[in-house]
DNA sequence: TTGCTTGCAAAAGCTTTGCACCCAC
DNA sequence: GTGGGTGCAAAGCTTTTGCAAGCAA
């Protein structure tokens, strides 16, 4: 189960698995979509998690490759299970819908198999990327012009 | 010269061509690497610039396609002359050094031809995409191990 | 002239920090 | 028992908003 690789790795780096990071991290699990501070926040406030520790653990699990940060359009106060982090989310680049901002993963990269040499062309070796796709989702463009936020 | 067609465009849309936007735009002219607002108004405010309108003007640009947001990995508040505007930078996807933050663009777009599709099969009508590709930069590459920020 | 724009400063959001208490190891 | 971790609240930053004055059309 990813929740005990995920609490093997905090121990094995010297931290601490409190009953906050536990419960911040089964929060975590099966979960795709991207979220936010706030809403994770929202989640476990009722917990008794406070909001200095959801960003701390934030910060924390970004640091131990748990998570990452993701960049939407409308703001980059996203999170997102990290990819290669085995039985996590597996890597997966985004489409988002303009009109309601619903999210999906994509299941295929969409990149060439050359990006790399594309990228030596500019002078840099390549390390990753970072995509998102943007357009409308099925439902948004059902309602097509009858909505307009 | 991309600044008349700038403002041309807000005209145009019936906006005013206000001092400050005049300055604003004219600091935008030739400038391909991201920036930010604080930047911007730092350049500005000796010109009396103020900070609102920096961010009002900013966001006004968006709105008229003139600019777009970049995200960057390090931050999402980072602006861009658009894609399409003639004169302006065309449509480049970037890389940015993880060592130094350089930023280059790419010459050629990295993604698939079959991109549409698999948008499709997640839902999605694609629109558009953004793409950041993250590496090491030559000089970097060069010193190598020496540097670590 | 008209009303869109502006600059200032206060307000609003989001994230971080200080501190005393608590608990995982 | 110890030191990292926690919750609360205040502080810090960045961005937005209110308002009277200014200026482009």
């Amino acid at each position: 189960m990813i929740l005990q690789l995920w609490i093997e790795q905090l121990r094995k780096q010297g931290h601490k698995v409190t009953a906050a990071r536990r419960r911040l991290l089964e929060h975590l699990v099966g979960r795709e979509a991207p979220f936010t501070a706030e809403e994770l926040h929202g989640e476990l406030a009722m917990s008794g998690v406070g909001r200095a520790t959801v960003f701390r653990t934030l910060k924390l699990l970004q640091d131990e490759g748990i998570l990452v940060r993701v960049h939407l359009e409308h703001g980059c106060q996203h999170y997102q299970a990290a990819p290669g982090i085995p039985g996590a989310a597996h890597h997966h680049d985004r489409i988002v819908c303009r009109e309601c901002g619903d999210i999906a993963l994509l299941d295929e990269c969409p990149m060439r198999s050359d990006v790399s040499e594309i990228a030596g062309r500019s002078g840099f070796r390549l390390q990753g990327h970072h995509l998102d796709l943007y357009g409308i989702c099925r439902s948004c463009e059902g309602k097509d012009a009858s909505s307009d936020d």
